[in-house]
DNA sequence: ATAAGCCCCTGTGGGC
DNA sequence: TGCCCACAGGGGCTTA
């Protein structure tokens, strides 16, 4: 399930495949999922970005130099199941021809995407244009953080909208939350459970991408690069993926529940629910201004 | 406007 | 042992 670190790491590997080549073709079927990929025919890389978990690509025109800004992109959803391959396989989606040769996507479940547009114009993409900071980013700040968490519904929910910080996924968010202590259904996060929050997002994140990322099992979501080559970060993992094994720091089973429509997984000793306070609302008369 | 739910898609594993 | 169905999941869309 490519989350940021898988596709950090995926820009990292396949970059020096594409920066600078020419697009000479992209071949696939379904239309709808991979949009308007003919306006970037003929156009050169000049080289890619990522936001949250979106892949980006800079078109510019083959006789510009590669030091002006883009005015096309490819954007690139890798979905569930998303990945570039150097070899054609069963699963092929998409065929991307340059004038250094083949790139392939391979994509089992088809959640993956791709469309052409304007540089920065998302107005398509909804998700891409209320994206949340870049956790590892000087943006992503933890004064901002707090206050809005402090507002918000069930935080695995709230982490996953993308909105107050960009990419993280299911496996993300329960290691985060695991650091952090914090139990996956748990409304209007303390200052001090935000802040724990905001720490334990950077920290897994950074570990996370410095090993390449999560590659999980044998099934088709199993994350690899377009070499073959897996992450380590499943290693790691203290809840994600581990069910009735124990935590590693307090010795509890692992429990498994499901949350908007997610697999979570969580410590019930470590991460309890703390139940909202009612005397408040008892103390407001029930009744809001 | 915001939040919750449904749907896409298909290989796999678990249950019977 | 073999078969079948529920499950996995990000995000776009619809509904309340």
């Amino acid at each position: 399930m490519p989350e940021l670190p898988e596709v950090e790491t995926t820009r990292r590997k396949i970059e020096p495949l594409l920066a600078g080549r020419i697009i000479l073709n992209i071949a696939h079927d379904a239309p709808q999922r991979y949009r308007d990929t003919a306006l970037a025919h003929g156009r050169r890389i000049s080289g890619l970005s990522r936001r949250g978990k979106y892949l980006i690509l800079h078109l510019i025109p083959p006789e510009a130099r590669s030091d002006e800004p883009h005015d096309l992109e490819l954007i690139v959803h890798l979905g569930m199941t998303g990945g570039f391959r150097l070899e054609e396989g069963l699963h092929t989606r998409v065929t991307l021809t340059t004038d250094a040769g083949h790139l392939y996507f391979n994509d089992p479940r088809r959640f993956g995407k791709m469309a052409v547009v304007p540089a920065g114009a998302y107005g398509g993409m909804p998700t891409l244009a209320a994206m949340g900071p870049e956790p590892l980013s000087d943006d992503f700040r933890e004064e901002d953080f707090v206050r809005r968490a402090a507002g918000a519904g069930a935080v695995k929910p709230w982490l996953l909208s993308q909105k107050p910080v960009s990419g993280v996924g299911n496996i993300y968010a329960d290691e985060s939350l695991w650091r952090a202590r914090i139990h996956p259904a748990q409304t209007n996060l303390s200052a001090p459970e935000a802040g724990r929050l905001y720490r334990a997002i950077r920290e897994v994140m950074a570990e996370a991408v410095a090993a390449g990322g999560s590659s999980l099992g044998d099934g088709p979501g199993n994350y690899r690069q377009h070499d073959g080559a897996v992450g380590f970060f499943q290693g790691q993992h203290a809840v994600y993926g581990r069910t009735g094994q124990l935590c590693p720091r307090c010795g509890t089973p692992i429990q498994k529940m499901v949350l908007s429509q997610r697999g979570t997984h969580f410590c019930p000793a470590c991460q309890p629910l703390r139940v909202e306070d009612n005397r408040h609302r008892h103390a407001e008369g029930g009744s809001h201004a």
